[in-house]
DNA sequence: TGGAAAATAGCACGACCGTTCGTTTTTTTA
DNA sequence: TAAAAAAACGAACGGTCGTGCTATTTTCCA
């Protein structure tokens, strides 16, 4: 899982004092408080529902302030976007590598991607709410929406083509197919978890997805 | 497919000349004309995203006339919801109704719903994006969104229940756990189809579909 | 056809929106 | 520590928002 090149991570690696714990200049920190807010309150109301105004009260800050960061509400949505990609990284993308390849990675990646959506009950998913906020929206939020939605789903195809190469699953299988499908699932939990608040959903999905991989392993 | 109790339909089928070509009141004749306006509006930009003023543009009327039928933006968005519901209903419930009893009804009320999202490809599907904007903002729209939603899978269950009961399903499927998998690929079509704008979603949510009800049909 | 009732318009309000700009405060650096 | 640079503020702008009034127009019915 790549950022893609046109829309890189808006805090590239620091090259000239890589990794170390360099002190942040105020302004890059009060950067990462602003967006931290905004994150929370992106996941609660949508990107679109997300206000400066807003912002500058959460943070104590004036409108003025916070605007300055970022130069305009675009540029603001877009950061709240790459924010939460990186966030989403660390979480899920990162531990699962851990794994070992195949089988047990995809199960890994599935398995956190559950948790993240589900442990998420009070902050919603970025994702699948830009997804349907921005569907029919053109304009650079939505192209930078789309890139991070599409790395991650590249991530997972990549993951399930090594699962079949490790024979964990069947040559032939068609990586789409079982990604479309896993991935319904993910919506279903988040459907039923956080709109319907209905019990039981993230057990639906864990079973689901188990009966899919069989399927996708023998058949 | 019923109305909840709590959220009927702003227009009951009129009793003093039930099914009849009565005239319209002036007033319902515009209110039907905004209603349709409203939809168009509400499935491109969302229901949050529904203002007075560019419904008043796009109608060609005052602000206030336009208020003044729905006497506050809630009700304007209930009633667009139950407006969704009672086209839904016409489009994809009523049509299954007339297949088979048991599976025929089902496999009908899956395609016809296939369609309805594909084919509004354009337009959106309210329950979707209404379930991810309301998902976390309590109160009277997001409660009637719930309702209708709830009212549609009910629907799809007791089909489901009925297909077992027919012995077109094993008896003891578990509704639920099928309608949860069955939801994730209308799910996942959506998010395919209208944000990411990937072909062959229809095409993987029916073949998807056709497995999920053989699994459940012999095991 | 005239009077009651319904429908629509017009206008104003307070609130919030994103954004601009000049000023002031804080931080960094030389 | 003083000058330079960065950060934050405060006030204002033009818009749009939902909503409340009071007219005016249109529609309905006796």
């Amino acid at each position: 899982m790549n950022l893609p090149a046109t829309v890189p991570l808006y805090e590239p690696s620091d090259p000239s004092a890589a990794g170390s714990g360099r002190a942040l200049l105020k302004g890059q920190h009060t950067r990462t408080v602003i967006l931290d807010a905004a994150l929370g309150l992106a996941s609660q109301i949508g990107l679109e529902g997300l206000s400066i105004g807003a912002l500058a009260e959460v943070t104590r800050m004036s409108k003025s302030g916070v605007f300055a960061h970022f130069g305009s509400r675009d540029e603001l949505q877009i950061s709240v976007v790459r924010e939460y990609h990186a966030k989403f990284k660390n979480e899920v993308f990162d531990p699962a590598m851990l794994h070992a390849r195949g089988l047990p990675r995809f199960k890994a990646l599935f398995d956190l991607w559950v948790k993240r959506v589900s442990v998420e009950i009070d902050s919603g998913c970025l994702y699948i709410s830009g997804a349907v906020e921005f569907d029919d929206r053109p304009g650079p939020v939505r192209d930078a929406l789309v890139g991070m939605v599409q790395d991650w789903q590249d991530a997972l195809e990549r993951a399930i083509g090594i699962a079949a190469a490790e024979g964990h699953l069947r040559a032939n299988v068609e990586a789409e197919q079982l990604l479309f499908e896993v991935h319904g699932l993910i919506l279903a939990l988040h459907h039923d978890a956080r709109f319907l608040r209905k019990p039981g959903a993230v057990g639906r999905a864990r079973a689901a997805f188990a009966r899919v991989v069989a399927h996708y392993a023998t058949a």
